[in-house]
DNA sequence: GATATCCGAAACTGGGCAGTACCGTATATA
DNA sequence: TATATACGGTACTGCCCAGTTTCGGATATC
């Protein structure tokens, strides 16, 4: 496989941050970015890293692949981005639910657009999984853009639900906050079943719960 | 990156199932076999499907290249032989601990021999996570190989602790069974911490035990 | 000892892909 | 309107790697 370019000399072409000379000449049109690094992205869940080209996420976002190198100086920085760009349609962390028990919580935070979602994620996951280990830059990317979101909720409904009363406060809420999303990962990419309400429910009661000493 | 091969008509290389018609000349060395596989291993530890060149291997196994394609028809096939042959270091499921509580047993898995195992088939997995939704028969091999025994056990300590009277007989052990190795696998693969003792206890006593319903 | 097949090593072939260069066209500033 | 730059598209370069071929030497059968 191709090594990411991680060389700090070599600068992001889209760099657009030093200040402008008021260059003249027709403007970079960024309103195309959003297009070409969702079409990354779905290259990337379909393909994985080494088997996406340039040339495809191109011919996606209806681009030329001179375009894509004026914006991103290599691949290893546009597969980042794109990543990146993957935290924008997440959770929001100011509308959780908020029902006053934490299985009522747990169980409002399943929806159908949130599954979609996730499952795509999970699909990226599994094609820079090889990556990950020689990458430190997207190693964070992945964690910040699909990982983390999902843990913080869970840590905080965790949270709310000790402050309540309703679980004791010495219980492992960072361990616990992990037992879904790698349960739903494992899942997804090895048992290729669904992560569906019915799954998440019967994770909810079965293992999460009595984990907080919650009987049924 | 390379199609896997999966054409049934191109037949393994290595194929000596087929009646030998006495043949004279030097013989094969298959206790070559073994090495190579385990150099195939390694490679695919460290560089993941794509990463793993051919080249690479050989060079491992002190063997030429003409020799592994002897041997093997195409990458993909000594691939899925490489992963297949990880099965035999394994856990014997006829040499499980019965200490007479379910505690005793999980903790009585925890050996440093099986965590360093463990650790590595999951690099492997990380390697191939990308190419296992396009090819069944890898993701056969991966599962009897790596993710199987490891759950195997799981349910047969649980099994045995519902006989006893020790949990409830209605508990989930599909489901609990799954919970150890896929919080290994995100520890290692995600989070790249380590997966030792500690860990596991702290998972055996925090999550396991309470989720079938056994309080500390 | 003749022959057939193995071995490791190395050269070679063919295709795929990252990255670059250039085209004609479109659109902004001056 | 002249100029500078972006655009989509295409052709090109250079490298890497799967898979093949060829070699001299080793080893087993006859």
């Amino acid at each position: 496989m191709t090594q990411l370019d991680l060389d700090p000399t070599n600068t992001r072409a889209a760099d657009d941050t030093a200040a402008e000379p008021a260059r003249l000449g027709r403007k970079r049109d960024h309103s195309r970015d959003a297009d070409i690094l969702d079409a990354a992205v779905d290259v990337l869940a379909e393909e994985g890293y080494d088997g996406m080209t340039i040339d495809m996420v191109a011919a996606r976002a209806k681009a030329g692949k001179a375009t894509l190198y004026r914006r991103w100086a290599s691949k290893g920085e546009l597969v980042i981005d794109a990543v990146a760009c993957m935290k924008k349609d997440d959770l929001d962390l100011d509308r959780l639910p908020d029902t006053g028990t934490l299985r009522g919580d747990l169980i409002g935070m399943i929806k159908p657009r949130t599954l979609e979602e996730a499952e795509k994620k999970l699909q990226v996951m599994a094609g820079l999984m090889s990556v990950l280990a020689r990458s430190p830059e997207l190693s964070d990317a992945i964690s910040q853009a699909i990982i983390e979101p999902r843990a913080e909720v869970n840590r905080i409904l965790l949270r709310r639900a000790i402050e309540r009363g309703e679980i004791a406060a010495d219980c492992d809420v960072d361990t616990i906050a992990l037992i879904s999303p790698s349960m739903a990962a494992y899942r997804t990419l090895v048992l290729k079943k669904p992560v569906d309400r019915e799954f998440l429910v019967s994770m909810i009661d079965g293992v999460i719960l009595p984990a907080v000493g919650i009987r049924p």
